[in-house]
DNA sequence: CGAGATTACTCTGACTTCCTACTATTTGCC
DNA sequence: GGCAAATAGTAGGAAGTCAGAGTAATCTCG
């Protein structure tokens, strides 16, 4: 990265302070919003680094990760995106790419012609947990954080998580079908 | 989306629980990042779609609302890159935008002659002005959230951030040169 | 002074994500 | 039954980000 690296003062703090200054409004939210922001960059980076020499990126180690967690190793498309939250599109595009690595492979849903099936190969189970495991060694990009930062981020934007209907408020509870 | 919306559970608290069951590391590490992705995911969604009318997206906001706290409206390219954490090509790409569109425009460094600089332009400044409003008024796509959950990720992100090297540890001092 | 290192910016290319259709199936209901 | 509406997946296209390479200008020191 060449557009140079230390700053002698934190960017959120004196944008935040600038906002005040020119009577701009909710600076608390804008704090926030762009605390997420970097903090999701710094991740990401820091995770698809991990990830490389497994020829994976996130969203491809999230797929791998929800498809070694059912019984049979398989779930249709549909499932994958509703519970990664991502677009139809983007589970296309993640699976595209685990077929040809070798990851997975494409089969026909056995009720609903509709429907396809990504089903976990030998291969992309064993890369999975292996992948996992190089990811914990980095604790998922969190480094700089200890137990209550991870407990606090994880309270605090649940409510956000909710409110954006990512699942029904009430829900902890379980039971999702196979 | 038709991936479907509703899902009865927290699919971060289910996907923890099998990390758990499968014996997976790191748990507590990755609901964090978990939720830091699909947070930061809501929210660019949101401000994104707050910032349409005006022709923005948050990236190029940014760099407005950047230029606008400045004595003179300009700044080199480099150092809008520095104080918004972003790669110097996307630098390139967000000015050019915002130039093509006559909110900004490129001059050359009165002493670097390496340097560009950046400035706003009378447009320019006014949409800042409107832009920070309309996500003000969508609290940077914070809705679910209440002040004290604003305060807990902004102080528990922040550690991250510092050992990203974003700024020195020790740094809430101000006096950024001009 | 002048060679080498550093810094500033841009171009090209790879990648990911999303949106807008569009086709094929299945489901709901008169 | 049979037609309208909903659902599953994919193709094409736009946009954003980053990394690597290249050019130009400036800085550092021997």
């Amino acid at each position: 990265m060449a557009a140079s690296d230390p700053l002698s003062f934190d960017p959120i703090v004196e944008a935040r302070r600038n906002w005040e200054a020119h009577g701009w409004a909710a600076e608390a939210a804008m704090s926030a919003a762009t605390s997420i922001t970097r903090a999701h960059q710094i991740l990401l980076k820091r995770i698809d680094a991990a990830l490389a020499p497994f020829g994976l990126v996130f969203s491809r180690f999230e797929a791998l990760a929800l498809l070694s967690f059912t019984r049979t190793g398989a779930l249709p498309l549909s499932r994958i995106g509703q519970r990664l939250q991502v677009h139809p599109t983007s589970v296309t595009n993640t699976i595209d790419r685990l077929e040809a690595d070798g990851l997975v492979v494409r089969a026909p849903h056995p009720t609903d012609r509709r429907a396809t099936l990504a089903t976990l190969t030998d291969r992309g189970r064993a890369l999975a947990v292996e992948a996992a495991a190089a990811l914990a060694a980095i604790d998922y990009g969190l480094d700089g954080m200890d137990a209550g930062g991870l407990a606090a981020v994880d309270g605090a934007l649940r409510p956000l998580r909710a409110a954006a209907g990512d699942f029904s408020p009430e829900g902890a509870s379980p039971s999702p079908r196979p």
